[in-house]
DNA sequence: GCGATCAGGT
DNA sequence: CACACCTGATCGC
């Protein structure tokens, strides 16, 4: 939860996220996204008395982030006073000071954060340095470099601060599945569910919040279905959403909560009724999207967990993990980087501690700490990316962001034109109309023209990022002035790279915790009922969560994503489970569990680091291996080092 | 009576 | 595995 106080350094006049107490002077508010935790004062009387007084301050958040704001009556009376402006297009503010006059221009530029609907990142420029200012966020490893407006021409520009999303940046937090794995663990689990009958339906039992919509739209086209949701209206303006979601309870997908009492809806009661229309007792199962993480030495990843007769929690987060973290930072390389969380169990200093070698004039120290992972882990998959899910597209570069050493010293590798964002002329024009209208003063749309061109990357040359730009627009689907929820979908879509990176470490097993080699760290496998259960298949599969591109489970395939889905136990609750959807089972278990081991043994059950073998050694391969077998057999010498265990 | 804050829950 | 949110108790105005 952001403990952000609202101010920046740098451009202490302005406040984002937070609304009470010294914010109450500021000259000028800034929303990153939808989200009570960053709200804080936004409907206070004192603060609605200060917009009646003023002429000058406004609010700045993306179009969908106003629009779900304006559909909470609470923050109605922010109608007139709320500024939106379109993603990626810079704007220029004038902080007046009303009071005596004075005045400070800053140009602001909206970033997708990838977090909720309408979510943004802010980057200022102005006087005082480029700073950048996370709200909360989600980007994959590499995303950094395909943002336009952080970069300068080929350069990355020189950011004087992060204000950062730190809920993970904690490296027991280091890996979480990607949006990609995640979602795709959950269709296969749907899947699986509802398509035995019809009245065979699944709940996701979602907090009351923006950020899910992006699984209900993946889901609904998945299944070419609507989800049932307790709630449109904020949707009104966003078709993308709306045309997936509907309050019509007959729907095999359901997303919708009970007012109250929620915990005697839990597990498989579905809030909105247990019985099909005409009377048929309905089959739930529960999804609880919560977050999970796993630690750099883990290869697996479990993206579903079972933890009830019928119920599972899937991984979804909001947050970008320790790894995403570190490959943002150590790409933009701040001069100095504030965290706007503290993560649980940590403590303000540690943190700063921490993030401190993200900084840029650490950019040494930082390089020899992380250095020697990232390479290893890099080295060791040779094949290309391969592309996944219907989402992504295929970056075989994505997997050099991983290590700091690629992050060049200030110029960063060229954008592609492809990978570009979106800036349409016509949205810097009006998106300074917005500026215009609120402090009366020039209506030229062009602010940054006249900039000290010197200074390389220093402050607000938009002028060469604009001109990039334009060549890029063209490539990307149409965006208009309408209201759109892009600001999150181009989120989304800018972290295509997904499997890759992020879980270079992964080999595509599936095996039961018990079944692990020592190295791994079992806690992290703990499903709860994993291991009590025994295998009655009735609902027992055991697949990749990315089955679509994955025609062989290669060790190196580096897809790490493993859905474990156990048996339906006995099904009582439930009236039953019929069925018997057991589908690429157990013969599938096999042939992985005996890559893991091998690989295991090949890195001697240390860790699942990538650790280098010994020079000269190298994986030895099956026919070797079957020698090596008979010479065994036959009491031949063999040298075998320490540890060695044999193969079982 | 209202808002702010905290504890406790999901 | 914690997120974002809700409710209810308490306190101060």
């Amino acid at each position: 939860m952001s403990s952000f106080a609202g101010r920046m350094k740098e451009y202490p006049t302005l406040s984002l996220d937070r609304f009470d107490r010294e914010n109450l002077h500021a000259r000028a508010y800034f929303l990153s996204h939808c989200h009570k935790d960053h709200m804080k004062g936004l409907k206070g009387p004192l603060l609605k008395r200060k917009l009646q007084f003023s002429r000058t301050v406004r609010l700045y958040c993306s179009f969908v982030t106003k629009e779900l704001l304006l559909s909470n009556p609470k923050y109605a009376f922010w109608e007139e006073y709320i500024v939106p402006l379109e993603l990626e297009s810079p704007t220029q503010i004038s902080l007046v000071d009303e009071a005596s006059g004075e005045k400070e221009d800053v140009v602001v530029t909206l970033l997708p954060a990838g977090h909720c609907p309408g979510s943004v990142m802010f980057l200022f420029e102005g006087s005082q340095g480029n700073v950048l200012y996370t709200g909360d966020f989600r980007l994959a490893v590499g995303d950094a470099s395909r943002i336009e407006h952080l970069h300068s021409g080929n350069r990355v520009k020189d950011i004087q601060s992060v204000y950062l999303d730190s809920t993970f940046y904690d490296p027991r937090f280091y890996q979480i599945p990607t949006r990609e794995v995640c979602l795709n663990g959950i269709s296969v689990l749907i899947g699986n569910w509802i398509s035995q009958s019809p009245y065979h339906v699944v709940w996701l039992n979602c907090k009351a919040a923006y950020g899910y919509e992006y699984l209900f739209t993946n889901l609904g086209e998945e299944f070419n279905t609507r989800i049932h949701v307790n709630h449109l209206a904020m949707f009104k303006k966003m078709p993308e959403i709306l045309s997936y979601v509907t309050t019509d309870r007959r729907m095999q997908i359901h997303a919708c909560r009970h007012p109250k009492d929620e915990e005697f809806f839990q597990g498989n009661r579905l809030p909105c009724g247990c019985t099909a229309p005409d009377g048929t007792p309905l089959r739930i199962i529960s999804i609880k999207p919560s977050t999970m993480w796993f630690g750099e030495r883990t290869k697996k990843t479990n993206v579903i967990i079972k933890t009830g007769a019928s119920s599972f929690r899937a991984c979804f987060s909001f947050h970008s993990s320790y790894s995403e973290l570190k490959d943002f930072l150590s790409y933009l390389r701040p001069v100095n980087i504030y965290p706007s969380v503290i993560p649980l169990g940590r403590t303000l200093t540690e943190v700063t501690q921490m993030l401190k070698l993200m900084c840029r004039n650490q950019s040494d120290q930082a390089a020899f700490i992380y250095k020697p992972l990232g390479v290893l882990k890099r080295n060791r998959v040779q094949r290309p990316t391969q592309g996944d899910t219907k989402h992504t597209n295929t970056h075989t570069d994505n997997r050099d962001r991983c290590s700091p050493q690629h992050v060049p010293e200030r110029t960063a590798p060229p954008v592609s034109v492809e990978e570009s964002l979106p800036l349409t002329v016509t949205d810097t024009q009006s998106a300074t109309h917005n500026y215009v209208d609120c402090t009366e003063s020039n209506g030229e749309e062009e602010d940054d023209d006249d900039e000290e061109g010197e200074e390389h990357d220093r402050k607000g040359d938009t002028k060469p990022t604009k001109k990039v730009i334009k060549e890029g627009e063209r490539k990307r689907k149409e965006t208009s002035n309408a209201p759109k929820w892009e600001d999150f979908f181009n989120g989304e879509m800018l972290s295509d790279s997904q499997n890759s990176q992020s879980q270079s470490c992964c080999s595509n097993t599936t095996t039961s915790p018990s079944r692990m080699t020592g190295s791994q760290t079992p806690e992290l496998f703990s499903d709860q009922e994993e291991e009590t259960h025994e295998h009655n298949d009735n609902f027992s599969l055991s697949l990749s969560a990315s089955l679509s591109n994955h025609s062989s489970q290669n060790m190196d395939s580096c897809l790490p994503d493993t859905l474990i889905l156990q048996p339906e136990q006995g099904g009582r609750e439930q009236g039953d489970v019929s069925t018997n959807t057991k589908t690429e089972s157990d013969d599938l278990i096999l042939p992985s569990e005996l890559e893991e081991l091998s690989t295991s043994q090949a890195s001697q059950a240390s860790s699942d680091f990538d650790i280098a073998c010994t020079p000269e050694s190298k994986v030895p391969r099956p026919d070797e291996l079957s020698q090596l077998y008979r010479k065994l057999a036959s009491g031949e010498e063999v040298v075998i080092r320490k540890g060695s265990q044999g193969f079982a």
